[in-house]
DNA sequence: ATGCCGGGAGATTCCCGA
């Protein structure tokens, strides 16, 4: 079973390398993030057309999660059951007897900023809830753009960006509390090239330089943990013309 | 040079992302 998480930064713009990804890379199971389009919007069609079966929540301009399966999700949550919020930001299923949460966490802009303190509050609430879902969910997968590195080999300069959005010490608590819950991150239960990142900036050729960071994450619970045998960042689709600025995630879990 | 690129809204420039 593969599981893969993308921000495509538009899907309206991004569908066809969508598409030709799926063909090229046929996963069970897809998390989008940054839809930027409403529900009506949504290409249902051109998924199923792609063999894949779809629950989205959209939101016009920002924001906006999807989660494909090659067979049906069930069990469907959006967003954080409790936490009020006007952003469409997780979508959640069960799919092959897994728990699949994919989620657009927060970007906080600023330290200080009360863009921040919305994700601080917005990473609390999602803790809270994660640790029930895990409760009743042993087989659970939380992936999706965290907006947020675990340390200094998640950052192209971490001198320069240490304390900046992404790599403040309160950020890296939520995630590492996340972890704490039972979960593990994907990436590094393998040998990665240095300086794997999966976003890089569209200024100044980030990506021609490996300017960027990791910042799109897959944690899988203790139960699946043993069953994990690849982790890898797909940074093919950053070369295309008019990429998104983040690359796929993908992971293998066999049965 | 995060005033740098790119998307969206919708107006001829802005907000936002990371």
């Amino acid at each position: 079973m593969k599981l893969a998480t993308w921000n495509v930064n538009s899907l309206g713009v991004r569908l066809p390398q969508v598409l030709d990804w799926l063909t090229a890379n046929p996963v069970d199971v897809l998390a989008l993030q940054e839809l930027k389009l409403t529900d009506e919007k949504f290409p249902a069609d051109a998924f199923t057309a792609a063999g894949y079966h779809a629950h989205w929540f959209g939101q016009k301009t920002y924001n906006g999660v999807a989660l494909l399966s090659r067979t049906p999700a069930t069990d469907v949550i959006k967003n954080i059951p409790g936490f009020d919020d006007d952003m469409s930001r997780v979508i959640t299923g069960t799919v092959d007897g897994v728990r699949v949460i994919g989620a657009y966490f927060p970007n906080g802009q600023e330290p200080g900023s009360d863009k921040f303190e919305y994700k601080m509050e917005w990473l609390t609430a999602l803790r809270r809830w994660v640790k029930e879902e895990l409760a009743a969910h042993p087989k659970l997968v939380l992936m999706g753009d965290y907006n947020i590195t675990f340390d200094e080999d998640d950052v192209w300069d971490p001198a320069n960006l240490e304390g900046t959005i992404h790599c403040t010490e309160e950020e890296r608590y939520h995630l590492r509390a996340l972890i704490a819950l039972g979960l593990t991150d994907s990436h590094r239960l393998f040998e990665q090239p240095a300086k794997s990142f999966s976003w890089w900036d569209y200024r100044d050729a980030g990506f021609r330089r490996n300017r960027g960071m990791r910042i799109d994450h897959i944690l899988v619970s203790h139960a699946l943990r043993p069953s994990v045998t690849a982790c890898t960042i797909d940074k093919t689709p950053r070369k295309n013309e008019r990429p998104s600025d983040h690359a796929p995630v993908v992971v293998d879990l066999v049965p």
